[in-house]
RNA sequence: GACCCGUUCGUCUAGCGGUCUAGGACUCCGCCCUUUCACGGCGGCAACACGGGUUCAAGUCCCGUACGGGUCGCCA
């Protein structure tokens, strides 16, 4: 059997993680089967539709890596993929409900008769799930009054002013488009007996459903794009790779039942499938995805280091193009776990002046030992002979000696005289990049504060 | 409130009746490596929500309770 699957977002105008797994979850198991991925807008509610508002969601998906086979622009045969431009499909629809007695009118609005029986949700996550759409339908709970009352359980299908409602959208949609598998969130699955009415009486055979666990905050609440690592943009901002989020993503609610955690998107395409998806909610955990980041960091090659830092090099008016950068790369990729963090690390290497950090500066100036620490510094490096990475330590190994320290004692001065602060890079491999002339120049400019 | 779903370390999870004195990962804490910063290595803290069943045997099956989440729109 093909597969076909689908996400369809509305466009609000961000891209966010819970909509982005949801589309990942089947991305991920049409490319797992070989399968079909549509794409398709939801913007029946016209106010809140914008191409705008769209495209985010567009480029978001982009970033991410998920390619679609059907919907806005790359086209296909089940098209218009934009619900606002598929009116006569759903009043072709509508028309086959009306002949076959399904619906009545409303107060200008069309409602669906909803069978009175049990309707049985057969869930590939959830398992069976059934509930009576009139029993349950015919009380409903005012929020705002906190009381429950009367309520028609036959739902709208299509409002007076001509706009037709999600459920049926939802369905005709998925028939047309002959959708076989529906992945989404669990917040779904209550909603998904009134979808399983409709096919019915449209007389076709309902897809497989799948509702998949939602992913909430810290609190335990539903995430809103407030909350930390919510929004997708953020992610491609803040230098996380598409790749680490996509992986972020998959863990939260499914597991591929041994202990890895870290895939690739190929990995993950290879071994995604419904039964590693769990039942039960997940809190997002901005800890591990730095984490995943950060181990995907590691893996990559130089060059792909290079293309995904470029942005954030720029930003930092690090030029690209100087020799160094590569080396400063290296040295950047094991303590940054995002590439926004690269520039920070490396920064002092491309800079015409050392940015001093007060606080590390103090805890040097602090030190009566620092200034002869300096001074045997400027000594030993400014008489070097040779400046590679294997011989600038014995350097500062003998400039140690002659004042009879340790070099541990000249390592944290010669640290902040150089690169202006205690932590950062690997001290040696800096000092190589700088060259002879600049360190000294360094070491002579600190010395000065002393 | 009614209905639906869920409940293993703080968090993500493994576990599909015996191999569980419950495994892995993140976080946190030690130690080692490093005469710098990290990475890394090793170790530690830490969980089967509760109560009844079923069974020779239950984290694993059943029923209740509690707690959490979801749905109850002329939103999607």
């Amino acid at each position: 059997m093909s597969v076909r699957t689908r996400f369809a977002p509305s466009p609000t105008g961000f891209l966010h993680i819970g909509g982005a797994r949801t589309a990942l979850y089947n991305w991920l198991y049409a490319r797992h089967h070989g399968g079909e991925f549509v794409l398709r807008v939801e913007d029946t509610d016209a106010e809140r539709s914008t191409a705008e508002s769209m495209n985010v969601i567009l480029d978001g998906l982009k970033w991410l890596g998920m390619d679609w086979d059907e919907g806005p622009g790359v086209g296909g045969d089940h098209g218009p993929y934009h619900q606002s431009e598929r009116a006569d499909i759903y009043d072709r629809y509508l028309a086959k409900l009306e002949e076959a007695g399904h619906t009545y009118e409303d107060e200008g609005a069309i409602r669906f008769k909803v069978p009175d029986k049990m309707i049985t949700v057969k869930d590939t996550v959830c398992g069976d799930v059934s509930v009576n759409l009139k029993e349950q339908g015919s009380r409903r709970f005012e929020q705002e009054t906190k009381q429950e009352v009367e309520a028609n359980p036959d739902i709208v299908i299509k409002r007076p002013n001509g706009g037709y409602i999600f459920h049926f959208v939802n369905v005709v949609d998925d028939i047309e488009m002959g959708i076989t598998h529906v992945i989404r969130g669990e917040d779904h699955l209550s909603n998904t007996p009134k979808h399983l009415a409709l096919y019915e009486a449209l007389g076709v055979d309902p897809p497989i459903f799948a509702h998949i666990p939602l992913n909430l905050n810290q609190n335990g609440s539903k995430m809103s794009k407030r909350d930390e690592g919510a929004l997708i943009h953020e992610y491609q901002e803040n230098g996380f790779l598409p790749d680490a989020v996509n992986n972020y993503m998959a863990l939260l609610g499914w597991s591929g039942k041994d202990d890895q955690e870290i895939f690739s998107l190929k990995e993950l395409k290879e071994r995604f499938g419904l039964s590693g998806v769990n039942k039960s909610n997940s809190k997002f955990d901005y800890d591990k995805c730095l984490w995943v980041n950060a181990e995907h960091l590691k893996k990559l090659s130089p060059e792909a280091l290079a293309a995904a830092s470029a942005p954030f090099l720029e930003k930092a008016g690090i030029p690209s193009d100087d020799s160094r950068v590569p080396a400063a790369l290296e040295l950047a990729r094991d303590r940054a776990q995002r590439l926004i963090e690269v520039p920070e690390v490396i920064a002092t290497i491309f800079a015409d002046e050392v940015i001093y950090d007060q606080a590390s500066v103090d805890k040097v100036t602090s030190k009566d030992t620092s200034a002869q620490a300096v001074a045997a510094l400027i000594a030993g490096l400014e008489a070097a002979t040779e400046w590679t990475l294997d011989s600038i330590k014995p350097t500062i190994v003998t400039a140690a000696e002659s004042i009879e320290v340790k070099m541990g004692m000249l390592m944290l001065p010669c640290r902040v005289a150089v690169m202006g602060s205690t932590s950062g890079a690997d001290l040696i491999p800096v000092l190589e990049l700088l060259g002879q002339e600049e360190v000294v120049k360094r070491l002579k400019g600190f010395a000065e504060k002393l």
